[in-house]
RNA sequence: GGCGGUAUCGUCUAGGGGACUAGGACGGGGCCCUCUCAAGGCCCAAACACGGGUUCGAAUCCCGUUACCGCUACCA
């Protein structure tokens, strides 16, 4: 339909009207929003991780607010610096841009451990010297009965001198939080009411500091949003049975709980989660396979979400105008990279050549095919080549592929474009030779007047233009594939066509 | 095992009780355009997981089953 020809300019429908449910409205009002992505710098930015950031990103600027960016860091054993400084250069690349000083989530140690305390002293946590051993311990049993584990609370029962008395001695201990009775519900922007029985929630009194000091998960997660003052927590549903602990501890802390929101999982073509096995899953790799990151976004914005009225292709604005909480969807959904491609097949198309220019450059010149300086001095040569190829091409390598032929002097013939177009090489060659005769008298180097002689040539010899012009389109770039012939022709100007017309004849005189 | 979540063409999805002969897109097949390749246009194949309800009427609401996914750590 007229998603791809509208997309560049402006939206051709209206919004839709919100939806009934009142549990899908994002919260409104004079409030302003905030919301993080928060990654742990374990590995590179991954798919999935780039979409989570873009629909906090998305609903940041759609709905006014702020997006924030915090590192998880708090696992010193898996956390590296070349990963967050990964993550930072897919987010970059991207251009999801955070409005906030980036935070380290392992700067906020003392936070932590002051919360922690603060459960500690109001009696709502309970210090635990159970030692991992014993509870993998208790852990058998319960499976051999065939019953789920769930913490006994044996230290919360210890006398209040015990526990004076052994933290004296020095013996090392966690911290638990202690689970109250009851439900723990919430309204989750895309899932609607999720309630989980307190008892069902995860081992019962679970902990919050490890016995080194150190907070787990849930802690150090409540305890960075409630500074960072986040409103809405999106984040993926693999998230959703942290979410009634993380509530709990909100509460315990007296502070006001944000929105959640938990966003679907991406899988593999298989279906199951996004693995190394998969292939490429980390946003770099489609950056170096020459995806633009809008189709990235574009794509990905798509999974697990849609504006409805069968929209598709749309510009980063679009998708900022047309993003709402209301089109999130619930289910997993599959990455699969033959949309993606055909996604930035329609980005390229749509994308000025000038844009493009910077992003061909460098691989051109990688490749040694030409120089910054001579891009530079035939700058609108240099764009409306993209112009021509970016229509035919899916990536930037595609273009900078085809774009090959078109700088050099010497062409490189193709094994199959030769023997299918040049078959017969002496008519071949008689025939490159009256067409080399005819172009080199036109008047003016010129669309018209090509079209006009090679038309005129075809019609006298009593063939299709087809039988002139893939001959010399073989001639003229080494292949059997490119633009229109004269589009070609007026790319290469008369004297380098002129040039590879007389090397290709000069070739065919040769048997073989 | 327990708890939670999810279920529409192969894939992404529209759908919110009657407008459904279930729409669009990718991919696949065919045709048109045409100097090749793309792009574009047209057409075809292709789905409501299953079983019960509720209702005059269910893809849509409820229950169950099944399947898949997630969590079930002193990981995040």
């Amino acid at each position: 339909m007229g998603a791809a020809s509208n997309a560049g300019s402006r939206l051709p429908f209206p919004v839709s009207a919100p939806r009934a449910h009142h549990f899908r409205q994002a919260r409104s009002g004079s409030m302003t929003h905030r919301l993080r992505f928060a990654p742990s710098p374990t590995g590179y930015l991954h798919v999935g991780g780039a979409r989570t950031a873009l629909f906090n990103w998305l609903f940041a600027k759609h709905y006014g607010g702020q997006f924030l960016l915090r590192v998880e860091d708090t696992d010193k054993a898996r956390s590296t610096a070349e990963s967050t400084r990964a993550i930072f250069e897919g987010l970059e690349w991207l251009d999801l841009m955070w409005d906030e000083e980036v935070v380290y989530q392992g700067a906020n140690l003392p936070r932590h451990q002051a919360d922690a305390r603060t459960l500690l002293d109001e009696n709502k946590a309970y210090r635990c010297f159970c030692t991992q051993a014993e509870l993998e311990e208790q852990r058998k049993l319960a499976e051999a009965r065939g019953d789920a584990f769930r913490y006994d609370r044996r230290c919360d029962r210890l006398p209040r001198e015990e526990v004076a008395r052994r933290v004296a001695s020095g013996a090392p201990f966690v911290v638990r939080f202690r689970m109250p009775d009851g439900e723990t519900a919430w309204t989750d922007l895309v899932h609607g009411h999720i309630a989980f029985p307190n008892r069902d929630i995860g081992e019962g009194d679970f902990i919050i500091l490890r016995s080194d000091g150190t907070p787990i998960y849930n802690l150090a997660v409540v305890s960075d949003d409630i500074a960072m003052r986040i409103t809405l927590v999106m984040r993926g549903d693999d998230h959703i049975s942290n979410t009634p602990k993380q509530i709990l501890l909100y509460r315990a802390l007296g502070a006001p709980l944000p929105e959640f929101a938990h966003l679907p999982m991406i899988h593999g073509m298989d279906g199951k989660k996004l693995s190394k096995r998969h292939g490429a899953t980390a946003v770099g790799d489609y950056q170096h396979m020459g995806i633009l990151p809008q189709a990235m976004l574009n794509f990905l914005a798509l999974l697990g979400w849609s504006p409805g009225n069968d929209i598709e292709v749309m510009t980063v604005p679009q998708m900022i105008e047309l993003f709402s909480s209301e089109g999130l969807s619930r289910k997993a959904a599959i990455f699969d990279t033959k949309k993606l491609e055909w996604m930035n097949g329609q980005h390229l198309a749509m994308t000025p050549a000038a844009e493009l220019a910077p992003r061909v450059a460098p691989a051109l010149i990688a490749r040694g095919l030409t120089t910054e300086t001579e891009l530079e001095s035939r700058a609108a040569w240099f764009h409306s080549l993209i112009d021509l190829l970016k229509v035919r091409s899916r990536t930037i390598d595609d273009i900078v592929h085809q774009a090959v032929p078109y700088f050099g002097e010497a062409v490189t013939y193709d094994a199959d474009a030769v023997a299918k177009q040049w078959k017969d090489r002496s008519a071949v060659r008689e025939l490159l030779v009256a067409v080399r005769e005819t172009l080199a008298s036109i008047p003016e180097w010129n669309m018209p007047s090509m079209e006009h002689a090679l038309h005129a040539l075809a019609q006298s010899r009593g063939v299709g233009n087809g039988k002139v012009f893939q001959p010399l389109r073989v001639a003229l770039t080494g292949v059997s594939v490119s633009p229109g012939i004269f589009d070609v022709l007026l790319l290469l100007g008369r004297e380098r066509s002129l040039h590879r017309i007389d090397a290709a004849t000069a070739v065919l005189a040769t048997n073989n």
